[in-house]
RNA sequence: GGGGGAGUUCCCGAGCGGCCAAAGGGGGCAGACUGUAAAUCUGUUGUCAACGACUUCGGUGGUUCAAAUCCACUCUCCCCCA
């Protein structure tokens, strides 16, 4: 018995977009899902009740950032994250993979594992694959993710190939520390850039080991968003029908259901917690910055058709004025709509796909959906 | 009444003959944010017919090729002594 299954339910009939039921070890969710992302064993400004409230049911954690601190060991010693941050939903760790793009230079990572810098105290450590799963096994997560190599875009495509080639020998080695009866999943990650042939040839590497999902990653790191809509058009039909494919680090509206269309059940990214600290509210009508001046005197909510605590609360000139001010509830009531408007987006995608009615959905939606900011409260009706 | 100090662009505050439309900060206006070193970062913030021109540094009048910067008078505020 493994520790996370998948059940493929549905397929759009007038789409092909996919609707699942993932079960891990503390609890089940169906797919296409959004993971708010909870870096350091925190949704950032937001407790646990209020995410459930929202109405999520998986967050994620990461390997990097706990191992700094408060390291995993201490994790372990407490329960594990799960009891550590009172969550008894399901947790997927990230590996540390994002932060060798993000922190690591090109010339600290070799084919061992990877040098890092604590950004916290200058001190050096190394990361592997198997050290990635040591300190997930240590977290407890009920989804672990391979150590892997994400390229930065536009990047070389002989780098590319080299960079993808290891995440598979990374992946082997993954699976060589992974105990599958231990109680967490293990997903590996295809990778290859903006090149399809490369991209073809790390999903069938990456599958080539029978594994309980697969990610997707080195998407949506500045390329435009017809390549990645091309990557995903690749790899997808590459991959296991029976397993979750995990588009990482994704995303915004339009890219939430672009995804879905294409196939992929799971996402996660820090945009709507991220832009909604900065000021911006995520919306039907599209982004609107709530922090621009036109909103100082609006009674308007941040959105008429949000069910969220905030939009059936709070005025746009309240939380003009708090977000001016840099009060901290200003910092969470965005973070909060947008999170449960990512959540109710979901919902009416999964909806949408079990009517087999996903491409009308998705007409509708992007008739409305504005690219742009939308400044006018007028403009949402 | 006597002595000393200060008035700078929305605010605070540098500048103390030319390289000054005037540092820096705040505030304002806008943009960015996608497996979180982000409650962060970036641009912009006198006017205009705008790679040039014009008006600004309490006021007025001077000195000088040239003044926010020097001189005279004047207005306002602060401190100390009586």
């Amino acid at each position: 018995m493994t520790a996370v299954s998948f059940e493929l339910k549905h397929v759009c009939r007038q789409s092909g977009a996919r609707y699942g039921l993932v079960t891990t070890p503390h609890g089940s969710f169906e797919t296409p899902v959004f993971m708010p992302v909870g870096t350091r064993a925190t949704v950032r400004t937001m407790s646990p009740d209020e995410l459930k409230t929202i109405g999520v049911e998986i967050i994620l954690g990461n390997t990097y950032h706990l191992w700094m601190r408060p390291g995993s060991e201490l994790v372990s010693e407490l329960g594990g994250l799960h009891a550590f941050m009172n969550w008894d939903r399901s947790i997927l760790t990230d590996s540390g993979g994002f932060q060798i793009f993000s922190l690591a230079r090109p010339r600290d990572i070799e084919e061992e594992g990877v040098h890092f810098r604590s950004h916290i105290d200058g001190s050096r450590h190394f990361l592997t694959p198997e050290k990635a799963v040591a300190i997930q096994k240590n977290l407890g997560s009920d989804i672990m993710m391979q150590l892997d190599e994400c390229a930065p875009w536009p990047a070389e495509e002989t780098y590319v190939r080299k960079s993808l080639e290891r995440t598979t020998r990374w992946l082997e080695r993954s699976v060589k520390a992974w105990d599958p009866a231990g109680g967490q999943a293990l997903f590996g990650i295809v990778q290859g850039g903006t090149y399809e042939d490369l991209r073809a040839q790390s999903a069938r590497e990456i599958t080539s080991f029978d594994l309980p999902g697969y990610g997707i990653g080195g998407l949506s790191v500045g390329e435009p968003a017809g390549l990645m809509y091309a990557m995903l058009e690749t790899v997808i039909p590459l991959l296991p029908q029976d397993r979750p494919r995990y588009l990482m680090g994704v995303g915004s509206p339009d890219y939430l259901v672009e995804g879905s269309l294409r196939g992929v059940d799971m996402f996660d990214c820090v945009f709507p917690t991220r832009v909604g600290r900065n000021g911006t509210a995520l919306t039907w009508s599209g982004r609107v910055v709530v922090r621009n001046a036109i909103h100082q005197r609006s009674d308007q909510p941040l959105d008429p058709d949000c069910s969220c605590y905030v939009c059936q609360n709070y005025s746009r000139a309240y939380l003009h004025h708090l977000i001016r001010c840099g009060e901290i509830l200003g910092l969470r009531l965005l973070s909060w709509h947008n999170l449960a408007f990512l959540i109710q987006l979901m919902e009416a995608i999964r909806a949408a796909i079990r009517e087999d009615r996903f491409l009308s959905f998705r007409q509708e939606f992007f008739d409305k959906y504005q690219m742009r900011n939308v400044a006018e409260p007028g403009a949402l009706l």
